[in-house]
DNA sequence: GCTCATCCGTTGCTAGCGCAACCATATGAT
DNA sequence: ATCATATGGTTGCGCTAGCAACGGATGAGC
């Protein structure tokens, strides 16, 4: 399948180039909403009551939300980040009192999160507004194309994983 | 791809109206996605040949390929990145030798941000990494849905946009 | 009981990211 | 001409991000 899509009905607002462009690829335009998503989020919680609750900390609170108690470990896997990371955003949480950490009873290796009284509310709170906003980020597309774009999306989503799972198993040729 | 796709079978003809799980909205699908493909990228490039360069600096390349001697904010703007970051991508790119700055010679607050003969290498050698990687990423979605995915993804971002900008010019009501 | 491999969390490193603040340059107003 | 404002780039800060490496805890082999 190529990608010669060189149309030429530039009759578009900007008109500055084709849309040929390598911007225009699904997985740059994956990239750049990524990055305007995650400033609408900051912005928009920043408005609402001034709470300082970054986006990767919100979906913690609603993986808590749904489980509370998970291993750090789970909830590092569940959203594909390495440990370390999930550690330093859970670090963030606790200074912030959203989470607090416990080691498991069993196993001391392993640390379960739970939610603190402050993140109940903050989500509870900011709740509406998130509903709010994912009707606005969606508007324009109907039932049937979000559906769409759920599957393309996780479509690529397991592309990559799949690809990134063949470089790690692959034995190299030499 | 998933580890517990454990999602009720509701018969997802039409009723289904929230997304079964909150990771599943659009939204939290592109930040996850976006943050494989980053991943992807920076390993694909390490198999081949070890080259040192992020997708950040690729795009940034890909754009003085089309148009060399930029202006930074230039390249700033078009990928709705800040100054401040744009200056430190470019200045990982040139201690890289990708890049070289020239301040502009009618204003000299403006910088002019040229191709390495090195990059336009690393570019060339590139290409089929990228045109092949392209095709595997989207591989399961066919010339129609890849449109409409484009689409989706333009009008979130166009959407994320408005609302960014909104809440930029609105006056608070106190 | 002891050793070793494994698992889990953390720390160090480098880089992307946005924001606030700063400095230099350029432009506009008076 | 002078001052005020606007523009362009950089630095500092904090967070996210992945990778390498380390230390503690566990479990398996002996």
């Amino acid at each position: 399948m190529a990608n010669d899509k060189k149309m030429k009905k530039t009759a578009d607002g900007k008109g500055l180039l084709q849309t040929s462009r390598a911007d225009d690829a699904p997985a740059w335009l994956i990239q750049r909403t990524a990055r305007l998503l995650r400033v609408l989020f900051l912005r928009l919680v920043q408005e609402e009551g001034g709470i300082d609750v970054t986006p990767e900390m919100w979906t913690v609170l609603t993986r808590l939300l749904a489980r509370d108690g998970q291993y750090q470990s789970e909830l590092a896997a569940a959203t594909y980040r390495d440990r370390p990371n999930m550690s330093r955003i859970l670090a963030g949480m606790e200074s912030r009192d959203l989470v607090f950490r416990r080691p498991d009873q069993d196993d001391r290796r392993k640390t379960r999160i739970y939610l603190t009284p402050r993140a109940r509310e903050i989500l509870a709170a900011t709740a509406p507004l998130a509903a709010r906003t994912r009707d606005r980020l969606y508007e324009g597309l109907k039932k049937k194309e979000l559906k769409a774009l759920r599957r393309a999306l996780r479509l690529i989503e397991a592309n990559t994983l799949a690809a990134l799972s063949n470089l790690d198993g692959e034995a190299p040729p030499g």
